[in-house]
DNA sequence: CCTCGATACCTTGACGGTCTACATATCACA
DNA sequence: TGTGATATGTAGACCGTCAAGGTATCGAGG
């Protein structure tokens, strides 16, 4: 599996903000389809995912609210805010520069 | 310029070895390097650079040698190992999965 | 009934890479 | 003389990630 590293430093608020923009979701469900969707690539750790939530929510970019999940147990749902919206613009923006500069050096003939 | 980060975090190693990967180089030459051909988005800093220069230097995929420079002054110059290459084959690899893995994500409808 | 695995939340402590800032030295040029 | 580019390096702080642990509920299988 993801041997070297599970995700690159950084993205992962990036990523965090994508997944719910689509939709409301609570921390587990948005780790597992992180995962689900990077085709088993990224793999995000508790360890990583709950302080990057409450870091997101401090800075006013997600909010949360308690609500039954799926299977009918109690979580705590998480939605983007306006703020948030803007964030993720400029995240996802700064990342396509950023990898694309590093693209451009890795594929050097 | 580059408001946010100079660099993705953990991409710098590949960045280098890939740089001297092509000629051999001394540390300021490699940062100029790739800041140019990044077309200045991507900046590395001093204390970002010589830590890793050490780093990779010290693992071995890296090796260093004193001459004099375009200018006419001592600088030393790295070039890779046998190692090295084989880490940098793993590295740029490993980033390509990666950042696949998140362009997957960012671009979701 | 009891345990086990999955779900769901969270914290703590360590680690490591990057950044800011500083320190040093040489050379060309004004 | 002093300033800017070249060139190397260190020290300290910051911050995100990871490994590891903890709590609790629920359904299924023994």
């Amino acid at each position: 599996m993801g041997k070297p590293n599970d995700l690159v430093q950084g993205t992962l608020d990036m990523l965090i903000l994508k997944t719910i923009s689509l939709e409301a979701m609570h921390g587990w469900a948005i780790a597992r389809r992180i995962q689900q969707v990077s085709g088993e690539v990224l793999q995000v750790q508790q360890g990583s995912l709950y302080p990057a939530l409450h870091r997101l929510e401090q800075q006013g970019w997600i909010k949360a609210k308690w609500a039954e999940s799926e299977t009918g147990r109690q979580a705590k749902f998480y939605s983007l805010t306006a703020a948030g919206r803007k964030q993720l613009e400029a995240e996802a923006a700064n990342w396509t520069r950023l990898s694309a500069a590093i693209n451009l050096i890795v594929s050097e003939a």
